[in-house]
DNA sequence: TAATATCGTCTGCTAGACAGACGATCTGCC
DNA sequence: GGCAGATCGTCTGTCTAGCAGACGATATTA
């Protein structure tokens, strides 16, 4: 804990920024010593993850979601095809678009991932109760699934129509 | 929302580490947007934040807090010395140490930057409610303040005894 | 049919990160 | 005191990841 400025919170500056990278950062580190299986460690599986549970249309649909250049996706997927872990198939809707989907193998892997990185994760968030792993778990998927490329012009209006399941509210 | 994979959570699989990077991609993008006087945008802004709040004794400790490489922070510190919002100063403990200062200019600048990144943050999070933000923010900081480097010195020994099974069983 | 936009790929280029060496300094041990 | 090793900040060189731009193929619209 040597390195978080905790004493300095006198001041009403947000850690907010700090402690999101800080938690990514940690996360990162946990599942790249995870992935040992897997190309380019967590964003090999952050992009598996999204292959089998993201239902998105195209290789430009996937790399919009990961935050990641276009012609980035193309060698990423070259390496992750070449292992065998995902094949593209073409969109018989729009033929220019590749669908990317899972092999079985893929599947076994993330799998195996999964319950490595769940464990890892456990860990990560070990210096909070289960309740309260469970509520940032849920208040930051509600906070990240308002963010995104093409949120922002209707992001009020979708937000007021989703119903406020609040989790953790008093 | 078209790029978040909502509709998918039936399965077990977690959200976390994709809403973590969701979520600090579009506050590095509003921080950024905002840092217009800063160098380098968002890590402009977090270096200038743990200069003046985090009372780190060394540009190690610095670079450490943030993740970043030592060589890195020199030539980073360099810009902001040249730009009069931080100075060097020996440490007359450590004369192989420097102490990294805020300017009085770059009190002022961080103000006035921090002023914008708490609305920025607040629109980020327009999704949750108020009290929703808070909850967030507190286990956020609460979780990631046991991060770090030197955090948990157990944890090589947790990481080299763990032969890719689960460390959660005792 | 023509004009324009989008998808995925390829090609260069460049900024940035990292390893390693270096002098200066501190610490611990003899 | 003197020596060995570790640490701090800097510099150098290398090397890779990412981005802009162009391209063919395809879709969409007029």
């Amino acid at each position: 804990m040597s390195t978080v400025p905790t004493e300095t919170r006198t001041g009403q500056h947000s850690l907010f920024g700090w402690s999101l990278a800080a938690l990514l950062r940690e996360w990162s580190a946990r599942v790249d010593a995870a992935a040992d299986d897997l190309p380019q460690g967590t964003r090999g599986y952050q992009l598996l993850t999204a292959v089998v549970h993201g239902h998105l249309p195209s290789q430009a649909a996937l790399a919009a979601s990961l935050g990641i250049d276009r012609t980035v996706m193309t060698y990423l997927l070259d390496a992750f095809e070449g292992c065998g872990l995902v094949e593209r198939q073409q969109d018989p809707a729009d033929r220019r678009a590749r669908r990317v989907v899972a092999t079985d193998r893929g599947l076994e892997v993330l799998a195996a991932m999964d319950a490595r990185v769940a464990a890892a994760e456990e860990e990560l968030l070990a210096g909070l109760e289960p309740a309260q792993r469970a509520v940032l778990r849920e208040l930051l998927e509600r906070a990240a699934s308002g963010t995104g490329p093409d949120s922002d012009p209707c992001r009020t209006v979708v937000q007021a129509t989703r119903p406020a399941e609040a989790p953790g509210t008093p």
